[in-house]
DNA sequence: CGGTCATTTGAGAAGCCTCAATATTAGTGG
DNA sequence: CCACTAATATTGAGGCTTCTCAAATGACCG
């Protein structure tokens, strides 16, 4: 135990978590003007979140992985600003917002936590912001999901695309035949084989390096 | 007031608050990599905030106008990871965030109150990371720039262009000459009228139009 | 086996960038 | 007050990257 809560406050913060699911792939957690009232974090599966333009294509925001937490650009107006489906079958912890945040003002670790949690989205989101390549774009994308699965356990060089390649183009802002095609061009480069969904790194190291305009060390 | 603080409240935040300033143009308040110890909210003036990548371009990450927060992406590493310069002269209010913090413990109406900072700035760096055309995308931006002016009580169809054409475009991902075509072209549809850095709505719902894609109603 | 959907592949077009030249502005010093 | 310089902005021409459209292939499911 690394969060330095004793025995008590483990109990007030496990009062406030509702273990839920499994959700199929291609249900919806929650859909975007629906009420905020929890955040939930990831405990398996892949969640997308998106919103749709008026032009009627879809943006995608995000992908999260087990352990990570969906729902925090909601405080701010009391709404989910943005849908979030299932790719998989998930499953989440919820954590009621109200009550955590109360429980936050009496355990100072939890607090600074949170302000951590949402500090680090902000990172996020201005990450693919930035003007890059296609290329680097890519490489950036497949780093941080070998670096997300190595936090929580999986494999760094070898795990599954979840995700379509359509939903790949949305989140990088390409279209799903240069998806395909950067892919086929990265293992015809020998920097990764990928067969339908799975995905090996097989030169990580001219993966950083081509990632590294974006990710910045 | 609407904040909802008593008086002895306000004290105790009045302790935490620093003013600085007045900054020359091209100051820089903060650089990337440097001790977090403080967030700071914009008095007055225009403050850049950016990270330059290994191929030595600039990305520009924000502009942030009078009542604007700065430095809120620093808690979760400590550290400051991007540059802060100002654009003219800046002053700023200066709160230290560890101070903020523990205050934020005793007064749930401030700790609830920078939960929807975070949370918001989440939701405004996903929005430039949509997948929008250029016209959007500088529709989009200028109605912003109206709108923030215009709820700090200036002008909202009328204020300056703080930022060089450089600026805008390593911010909206565009090149510097196609700023300037778009510029133009707005002018030429009769939506705007620039003339240097003074730039005038002179059609604001058709901006708006266009902007709809980007900012979602 | 047939149908559906995701993915791949190809060809052509469009949009934006790059490069280069010019124009304009602001600042400086005579 | 004016000339000179440097920085910013504009404009034009051509090229490249990515998109769009269309078709074929392959995987999965009943």
């Amino acid at each position: 135990m690394e969060n330095g809560y004793d025995k008590s406050q483990l109990r007030d913060l496990h009062m406030l978590v509702e273990h839920i699911g499994p959700f199929r792939e291609g249900t919806h957690l929650f859909r975007e003007g629906d009420a905020f009232n929890a955040i939930a974090a990831v405990r398996g599966g892949t969640v997308k979140t998106y919103v749709t333009d008026t032009a009627g294509r879809e943006q995608v925001q995000g992908f999260f992985l087990p352990g990570e937490v969906i729902g925090l650009n909601a405080i701010s107006s009391n709404r989910y600003p943005c849908n979030a489906v299932a790719l998989d079958a998930v499953t989440l912890c919820r954590f009621s917002f109200p009550n955590i945040a109360a429980l936050a003002r009496r355990l100072p670790g939890l607090q600074e936590h949170l302000f951590r949690l949402l500090s680090q989205d902000i990172g996020k989101a201005a990450l693919l912001a930035g003007n890059y390549t296609t290329d680097e774009r890519m490489a950036a994308f497949l780093l941080t999901l070998s670096r997300r699965y190595a936090a929580r356990g999986f494999s760094a060089h070898r795990f599954c695309l979840t995700m379509s390649r359509t939903d790949i183009a949305n989140y990088l802002r390409l279209a799903p035949e240069t998806i395909s095609r950067v892919l086929r061009r990265f293992q015809d480069e020998g920097l990764i084989k990928v067969e339908r969904r799975e995905l090996t790194l097989t030169d990580a190291a001219r993966i950083e390096e081509l990632a590294r305009a974006v990710l910045r060390g």
